[in-house]
Formats: structure tokens, sequence, C-alpha cells
DNA sequence: CCGATGCGCTTGAGCATTCAACTACGATCA
DNA sequence: TGATCGTAGTTGAATGCTCAAGCGCATCGG
């Protein structure tokens, strides 16, 4: 009867993956392993760069005057801002992006696509959208992606719910320090 | 009427994602990011290893012996010969693994999981398999995830046999180098 | 039996990322 | 005004990965 409390107890018994979710998983994780590989090859070869960074670029390219603060492109792209400003120190020295201080408040750095970066961006977007396409949506019916595309807005909103409630827990636990005090 | 043709043209249009491809595109790069963060963050805080090194370790674990070639490791893994020999060397100095010499083929080394590797596999497993199932099994129904299992295996099969096309044609390319000669 | 070719694996350099300091600036409140 | 705290971003060390080169053993053709 205690096995019904399941998570409840201090070791709780594990709730291993049955024979379905274990084919699932692994599958997802060779797929992902080799669609990710190949696009990564793909940009490496062809530009220089790894797949985050064409992010980073799209990312600033899609906003008003291809610039945001770093911290905002840390945040759409989630990534830290260590990862951030090392890559960014790297698309600066291929000129693709600029740093710009800001004004009003000194301390924020705003991060700018270059002419040169919007250019190699529109050069570097076929090819890889190609990719895109021949691994992933090529293989799909209409039927099929619109499933994927069901999951995987369910996998995220919950993913983004946990990452949320983490953060909370990370405030309140600052907010109300009342284990040390 | 040019168009047509599309892929057949020297510089063919590019064929860009539309609206729900491009939302389905950014859902699986967003999800399988903060999925895999997720996971890796975990197991590098309680076991300090990366994700890749525990698939390692339950390859081994399955294998007659825990034990396989470093070729056979890397063609079950996909992972390169030279990722392989790293992360064996890291795994050597924690003590989960040894390298054993093949006596009949001198040139093969043998990967074997030691006992201290197994038995940090086990302790290391249900924190693991929870993670898997609080991030991904537990959001999804079971027609869900039978759906997700469908995609998946459907890309996968396509991009077995694109990495297999891949190997064919270099593998044709060294028998016929009739452009060399 | 020996030279050429191929196989299995390792090595080292270079790049990307993480983590833990650290700097510099801004806001708040006494 | 100035101490304190929070915010924005950078830096450097450590780790993991890729790519290219290399080394030793096996195999095959003469």
């Amino acid at each position: 009867m205690l096995k019904r409390i399941g998570t409840l107890g201090p070791m709780p018994e594990t709730r291993w993956l049955d024979e379905e979710e274990q084919q699932t998983w692994r599958a997802y994780i060779w797929t992902n392993h080799l669609l990710w590989e190949a696009l990564e090859r793909q940009l490496q070869r062809d530009w220089g760069i790894p797949h985050a960074y064409y992010i980073m670029l799209v990312c600033l390219s899609e906003s008003p005057e291809r610039m945001m603060s770093m911290t905002q492109l840390a945040s759409v792209t989630q990534f830290s801002a260590s990862r951030l400003s090392h890559a960014m120190s790297r698309l600066e020295e291929k000129g693709w992006v600029r740093r710009v201080k800001h004004d009003e408040d000194r301390r924020t750095t705003m991060a700018q696509l270059t002419d040169a970066g919007f250019e190699a961006l529109e050069k570097a977007a076929p090819g890889h959208v190609e990719e895109v396409r021949r691994l992933l949506f090529d293989r799909l019916s209409r039927t099929q992606m619109r499933q994927l595309h069901d999951v995987l807005v369910t996998v995220l909103s919950a993913l983004e719910a946990a990452e949320q409630q983490d953060g909370d827990q990370a405030a309140t636990w600052l907010r109300n320090p009342s284990s040390s005090g």
C-alpha cells in the first residue's frame, strides 16, 4: 500500500520507463543526435559558425534596427550571459555584429547586426532551410507535422512552466530567507 | 513555368518554410534546447558527467561482459572515434571504465565498465529516468507519445538512409576515382 | 617475406560552453 | 551624500568536442 503514495515517500521506487516509453526515448535521442549533427556540420562547413550563432543572427535580424540589448538577446535565445558574450566576441571578429554602448543606462550593451552580418545571413539562410527541409519536413506528411507540432507545444509549455517555477522558487528563497534568520 | 522544375535548376528558388513549418521548427528547437539543458544539468550536477558519457555507460552495461571494442561502441553511440577516446580517458580517471587490449587483434582496444562504473550507473539511473519522465512523459498522453514515436521513427529512418547514402557516396568515390584517372 | 595499404585508436590544437569570480554602473534609503 | 544592494556584462579557467595528423598493428599482393 505504501507504494501508492509514490513520490511522496523519501526514497520512492523508481518509475522506470516501460517498453514503449523506452523506445520513444531512444528514438528521440537518436533522431535528435543525427539531425543536430547534420545541421551543425552544414553551417560549420559552409559558414564557419555553429547553429547557436545562426540563431543569434536570426533574432537580431528580426528586431527593430537589427539591434537588442545583450540581456534581451540572452532572454529570447535562452543563452547564458556568458555564452552570449563569448559568442558576440567571435561574431564581432567576423564583422557580422557590433557592440554599441547604451546612452542612458551605461551598463547595458546593445548587440547590433552589421550590414555584412545581414548579408551573410541572407546567403546562409537558403542552404540551412534546405537542410532542415530535406532532413525533416520532406519526410513528414502534413498530418504528421501537425502531430509533431502539437506534441512539441505540449512539452514546451510544461518545460517553460517548470522553468518559471524554478525561477519563482529561487526568487522566493531570496525574498524569504527564513532558514537563515 | 521555370519555377516548376524547382530543385533541378542550378540555382533553385529557396523553398522557404511556410507558417506552420516555421512554428513547428521553432517549437522543435526550443523544446529540444530546454529539455536537453535540463538533462545535462541534472547529470552534471549530480554525477559530474555529460549525458553523452551516461549513454556510453548504458551501452557498455547492456553488452556481454559489460565490454565492447572502441569501434563497436563508437558505432552504437554514433560518436566519433576521437570523441570516444577522449571520453574514455575521462571515465577512466573516474575509475568507471577501463581499457583492455585485445589479444588476437592487437590494434583493437576493449572498453569495459568497471564494477565501480556499474554501481555509479545504478545510482545515477533513477534520478535521470525521473527527470526524463517528469519533463517529457508525464506531460504526454499515451496517444501523443505514440504519435511522437511514429514521427520520430519516420524521421530517423530517413536520416539513417541519408547517412548510409552519404557513406555509400564516399565509398563510391573511393572505389571509382574516375575524376583522377 | 616485404612493401603498400588499410584499420583501430590516440593525440594535440582550436573552438564552444559552463561556472565562478569580477567590474562597472544604477537605484534605494538613511 | 554615500553605503548598500541589485543589474548588465565581461573574463578566465576548466571541460567537452571536432578536425587533422599520426602511430602501431594487420592484411594482402607480389
